[in-house]
DNA sequence: GGACTAGGTCTACTAAATAGACCTATACGG
DNA sequence: CCGTATAGGTCTATTTAGTAGACCTAGTCC
């Protein structure tokens, strides 16, 4: 409990639009909830679909995931334990707009990558 | 020149969407660009507006945001100098997607909330 | 009774972000 | 003519965030 202090709870920004998307603009956060929409997952099958997430980060976007009503989080009491993350409704609803925005990253990549091309070889 | 390396070119993410969203889903970013939706702006205005922001990553993400073609930036050679940033279309046609999330947003904060909330007295 | 398992947490280390001093060259005020 | 202000940054030192990897738990299999 005595963990690094993190200020998960607090988010009195002003801007409720930037209240939202810094919390879902981190690192990882639509990754998980990206990974999670096909259907249920354990806390390992994240590690090895995102890939190259530590443990402690997927163990914090979660908390945060669920703290915000994006995810439910199941613990069914065996040994060893066995835990299983789901997209609530408010999860499901919020990739909607993102899909439309992986879409969007999907169709245009090509064009940055061609930019950023250019830039390096000096303008 | 010698500033901290930053692997600024490097991006050979295997996933095309990754590297895109690891771009735009940087804590500034997307900021930036909705700042500079309403049309031109210079370095300190976009300081004000966005209001805290370093100087250092508001260099950086106009950087980044340069090099992969959202946005163009116009130096005056006047003293003292003159800098205006403009969105291109690739930047115009990435905010249409991301409006959406910004509804979204606006549309859900407020469950959002009250889950912190919920969550914070302890379920 | 030793090894293996899943889902984490803890600690020590490294990378990234921030604050704020500094730089440039000209124009203006006194 | 000397000091000051100005815009758009860069440099350095400090704080903060992220990572890697050891460790923990307790029940089951060999």
């Amino acid at each position: 409990m005595t963990q690094q202090p993190s200020k998960i709870v607090e988010f009195d920004h002003p801007c409720p639009i930037r209240d939202v998307l810094d919390r879902i603009g981190d690192q990882w956060s639509v990754l998980v909830l990206l990974t999670l929409q096909p259907g249920t997952r354990r806390f390992n099958e994240l590690m090895r679909e995102i890939g190259d997430i530590s443990k402690q980060m997927l163990s914090r976007t979660l908390k945060h995931l669920e703290q915000d009503g994006f995810i439910t989080r199941t613990v069914y009491p065996e040994v060893p334990p066995r835990v299983e993350y789901d997209l609530t409704e408010l999860g499901h609803s919020f990739l909607e707009p993102m899909q439309a925005l992986v879409a969007w990253a999907d169709a245009n990549h090509r064009t940055i990558a061609e930019s950023r091309r250019r830039y390096r070889a000096g303008e």
